[in-house]
DNA sequence: TTAGAAAGAATTTTAAGCAATATTCATTTA
DNA sequence: TAAATGAATATTGCTTAAAATTCTTTCTAA
């Protein structure tokens, strides 16, 4: 098998270890190493011409992650969504979510508002165009709630959903090549989420929040009744 | 300096890494390697019997669960929380156990009802004794949460209260030496939760977990607001 | 006396090699 | 033909040692 040679940029601030991670974890998230796939590490280490120290330094990390899963003597595999995997995910996050509107409505300030107007400003001419309505759809809608995770001012709250369950929803994005299915609606959401927080109502942006994913949640409850339905059937 | 040569117990069916990462866990939850102190490697890989690669990715799991913050060509340092952050944290708990409260009440069954119970009134008897009731502070009133979160069904839920969160309040409270204060208080408002639950009744019991913790995150702030108001006067 | 530089020690990071385990594939047998 | 056995191969797990970086101490000069 050809494997291409990654050079690894030279930042000597940090480790290899930590440079693969950020490495391998796009190729996860990007689905150049496919969801289920194996991590092959004699691979991997020619491929990043690294040694397999710092490699396996890295797939823990990713195992942090809940990336990929590790079984001893057998190696590590990228993991692979399931909807009800999916689903609980949701559940978190229509109750993290919730709590960083309200704790973004009584933070932010003026210049904070104006930042999230310009990003739905800006998502609101992607959705003129079949490419960037397929952007906003893709990463558009996370990149609006990763600004309301940071303006909640409260880092560990970042770091669980910006640093491990946004991934994972990326990762189930590609896995299937889905959507999220309400596009518009979603957009029309986020300006109310924005109201609010403008308005410091923390009670409300949080309501809204809670019933913005409660919607997206709602709607993969029913694909899975519809999945089960059809398996059943089948059956 | 001594170091006591700690045999891992002979479990095959695990990796070193695997078991010295639960090793050094426990020993840091416990106190025994401190908050804020310098893991060393050569060290830690004596005493434990094993060479340094198993280690550093035993190290790498412990960051991924923020027991350890690792600095590129410096090392590991054991974390230390202070109050803000534990403030946080609760922000966190209060949301998600919320969630898995009104999670247990739809899924738990008479049995699982009964469990709670049992460790309700083994609380009470613990209550008695003076031991008992430090017993019931420091690691009681986890269990008890620890199990409504395994009653949510939700094991991403549980992976993040149970195999993160937790760890952290344990070690506050070995860094501080604080008992949560309230006993008599927490041990009623635990009552009223399985009530809720046992009817289940999902939105009362949401409804009661948040104001559990809330008054107990309600009490850290004012904590805090105690702390910074008489540094401000030393200032 | 103190500030700064340089040498030495300690620690982290990385690479290379060996042993143990799992996987694969061809061969045999029912 | 299908299942089972066993050798060959590949991969993981672990150790050891060398290279790179940081920290400490000491010495010199202002």
């Amino acid at each position: 098998m050809h494997v291409e040679k990654l050079p690894l940029p030279p930042n000597k601030s940090s480790t290899l270890a930590d440079d693969v991670f950020d490495q391998i974890r796009t190729s996860i998230v990007k689905g150049e190493l496919a969801p289920g796939s194996k991590i092959n590490e004699p691979q991997l280490s020619k491929q990043y011409g690294i040694s397999r120290g710092p490699l396996r330094e890295a797939i823990r990390r990713l195992e942090g992650c809940k990336l990929v899963e590790i079984k001893p003597n057998i190696g590590a595999n990228v993991v692979s969504l399931n909807i009800s995997q999916l689903i609980e995910i949701y559940e978190i996050r229509e109750s993290l979510e919730s709590l960083a509107c309200k704790l973004a409505a009584a933070n932010a300030n003026a210049e904070d508002c104006e930042k999230l107007r310009e990003l739905l400003t800006q998502h609101e001419s992607q959705i003129q165009s079949e490419n960037g309505l397929r952007y906003y759809q893709r990463e558009g809608d996370l990149d609006f709630h990763y600004q309301i995770v940071q303006l909640s001012g409260n880092s560990r709250l970042f770091d669980i959903l910006c640093g491990e369950l946004y991934h994972l929803l990326r990762l189930y994005r590609i896995q299937t090549a889905n959507e999220p299915s309400r596009p518009v609606q979603a957009f029309k959401e986020h300006h109310q989420i924005v109201d609010a927080i403008e308005q410091s109502d923390g009670e409300l942006a949080e309501l809204l929040m809670n019933r913005h994913i409660g919607n997206a949640r709602r709607a993969l409850l029913a694909r899975l009744a519809g999945e089960t339905e059809s398996a059943a059937k089948e059956a």
